[in-house]
DNA sequence: CCTTTAAGTTTGTCCTAGACAATTAATGCA
DNA sequence: TGCATTAATTGTCTAGGACAAACTTAAAGG
C-alpha cells in the first residue's frame, strides 16, 4: 500500500488548523516538516498529519503549542485533559449509567444505544432527559475526545444518533401558533447542532415556537431571516471549539444587524467565560434558558 | 443604526471566498477595493460583502468571475442561471406541484410545508417520495437559490424542515442485522447531508444496515471508521457545490487509506461529469445506487 | 500570603508580491 | 463541423515581515 501524502490545503481540512499556522510551525519551531515535490509545494506524510491532529486536539483542550510540538510523540499520548482532570471521578449513581451509554457508543453498538436512549427518554421525560442525559452525556464524549479514549468517528456517530432522537422527540411535541417566535442558528464555522437541538426541545416545551435555521447561517442573513419569519428572539449558539476571539465581535455586529426590538440570545459551551455585551443576553445554563423564556413572557403583558 | 464592516477572515466566513481569493481580485480586477484600518488592515463595508455574495452565488452557478465583477451591480441581478436556462418551463402535472411546494417555503410557512410533504410522504411512500419529491424539489431550491427568488435562509430551512422529515422516516424502518453495511458520510468541507439522508432512506429501504456519521469526516478517520464498524461499503456524497477538482485526488486518496475489500461508492450532484476512478463506484443516479446494492448482493453469493 | 499591576512571551492573523499550474476560451487546420 | 494547439483566465502556493491579542511570569502592593 501506497503512503498517501497531503498538501497543504488537505491537511488545513483535516487538521482544522490554517495554512498559515501550519507554515508558521514550520519556520518557528520546526514541525511539520513536510517534503516537498517538485513545485516546491508541501506534501505532509501521513504520520505528520496524524501528529497535527493529536496536537490540535490537546489545544484545544487547553495545551499550548509550543510544549506540545516540543513534546515526542510517545509523551504527547500522556497528555491529559484538563477539564478531566479537573473531575476526578465523580462516579455518582448517574455518572456509572452515563458511562454505561458511553461504553455502548464504543462498542460501536448503534442500534443499543439509540435503545437505551429510547428508554431513559420515556423514563425522564423530554426537559429531564435532556438537560440530565444529553446534556452530560455530551460533555462526557467531548471529554473523552479530547484524551483521546473516543475516536472522531465515535463522536460523530454518537451526535448522529443523538441529533436522531432529540428532532424525533421535537417532531412529536404540538406545533402552530405560539409565543415568542424564536428563530434558532449558529454563525458560520459552527457547525455544532446538538446545542441548539437541546435548546429548541426546551423551548418548544415551554410553548414557544421554534423556527430551526440549521447551522452556519451568514450575519446578514440571520438579520433578513428575522425579518422574514418575525422573530421576537433570535437564539445562537457557540460550542467550546468556536475559536472565543471572534465572538464578541460577532455578536456585536449581529446585534448591529438586527432590528433593535429583536432580542438576541446566546448559549453553548463557548460562551461561558464571556464578558457581558450590551443587548446580548448570555445563556449560560439551560434553567437561564427558561428563565429568559418567561421574563420575555413578563415583558410583554405590560406593554 | 451604524454601518458594520468586516474584515477579511470575517468576509471569507460570510461569501465563501478564501482570502487568498479576496486579495487577488482586490490585485488583478480592482474589486473589491476595502477601506484600511489604522493597522493597514481590510475593512469591508457591508455593501461590498453582498456584491461579493451575489458574484460567489453567479460562479456556483456555472458564470466566471472575470465578466461578473467587470458587470456593474445593477446589470448582476439580471444574470441567470444556466441550469434554469436549460429547462424552459417543463411545467409538468408535477412540476407544479413541486412549485407549490417551493411556495409554501418563500411564503415561511414551516407548518404548512410540513403538513404538505407529510401528506405526501403517506401517498408516494418513502421511495418514490425520496426520487419524485425531495430530489427534484432540492434541485428546484438549488436552482433558485442560483437565481435568487429564494434566499439563503429560505433554503437552510427547506433542508433543515426536509432533514427532520427524512431522518423521522428512516427511523420507522426496521432495523438489526442486516446486510451489506453501509458506513455513509462526506469529506471535511462538504456539509451537505440531504444527498446521504435521500441515499440512506433507500439504502434502508432495500434492507442494507446504514451506519449515518454525520457529514465531514477526516479521510483517515473514515477508514479506522470502517474497520471498526466491519463496514462492507464506504458510500460519500459530493454535491454541485464542492470544488471538482479536488475530488479525484480525495477519492484516490481514501481508496488508498481504505482496506481493499471494502467497496467505495460516491454519488451526489458534484460526481456527475468526473471521469472514472479506480476502484470507486460513482452512483450517478438514484436507480445506479439501488442496482448497485444487488450487483454486490450478487457478488456475495457466489464467493 | 494573597491579589493586582506591569512587563515579557507566545501565538495567530494579516500583509505584500511573485510564480506557476490547471482550467477554460479561442484560434487554426483538416 | 470536429479536433488539436495556443492563449487567456484564475486559483493556489510560496516567502518572510509585522503586529496585536492572549497568556505567563515577575514585581509591587495591601
Amino acid at each position: 500500500m501506497n503512503i498517501p501524502s497531503f498538501n497543504i490545503a488537505a491537511v488545513e481540512r483535516d487538521t482544522g488548523l490554517s495554512k498559515d499556522v501550519l507554515r508558521m510551525w514550520e519556520r518557528r519551531y520546526g514541525f511539520p516538516q513536510p517534503d516537498r515535490d517538485s513545485n516546491g509545494e508541501r506534501c505532509y506524510p501521513a504520520d505528520q498529519v496524524e501528529r497535527l491532529r493529536l496536537i490540535k486536539r490537546l489545544m484545544d483542550a487547553g495545551h499550548r503549542p509550543g510544549k506540545l510540538i516540543a513534546t515526542p510523540v510517545e509523551e504527547l499520548a500522556g497528555f491529559v485533559s484538563r477539564r478531566a482532570k479537573a473531575r476526578p471521578d465523580n462516579e455518582s449513581s448517574d455518572g456509572s449509567e452515563l458511562s454505561d451509554l458511553l461504553a455502548l457508543i464504543k462498542q460501536h453498538d448503534s442500534n443499543g444505544f439509540q435503545q437505551a436512549m429510547q428508554q431513559r427518554l420515556a423514563r425522564q421525560g423530554l426537559q429531564r432527559f435532556v438537560q440530565d442525559t444529553i446534556a452530560p452525556l455530551t460533555f462526557r464524549v467531548g471529554e473523552a475526545w479530547e484524551d483521546g479514549s473516543v475516536e472522531v468517528f465515535e463522536e460523530h456517530l454518537f451526535t448522529e444518533l443523538t441529533k436522531r432522537l432529540l428532532r424525533q422527540a421535537i417532531a412529536g411535541l404540538p406545533s402552530g401558533q405560539r409565543s415568542p417566535r424564536i428563530l434558532l442558528t449558529s454563525v458560520p464555522d459552527e457547525p455544532h447542532v446538538l446545542g441548539l437541538l437541546m435548546v429548541e426541545a426546551l423551548f418548544a416545551l415551554e410553548g414557544a415556537e421554534c423556527i430551526p435555521l440549521g447551522t452556519q447561517m451568514p450575519l446578514l442573513e440571520i438579520g433578513r431571516a428575522a425579518s422574514a419569519h418575525r422573530a421576537n428572539v433570535v437564539a445562537l449558539s457557540f460550542s467550546v471549539a468556536f475559536p472565543q476571539r471572534q465572538i464578541p465581535g460577532l455578536l456585536q455586529q449581529l446585534r448591529m444587524v438586527l432590528a433593535p426590538e429583536i432580542e438576541l440570545w446566546v448559549g453553548g459551551g463557548g460562551i461561558q467565560r464571556l464578558a457581558p455585551i450590551e443587548g446580548v443576553l448570555l445563556l449560560t445554563s439551560f434553567d437561564s434558558a427558561v428563565t429568559a423564556l418567561t421574563d420575555w413572557r413578563l415583558a410583554q403583558v405590560p406593554a
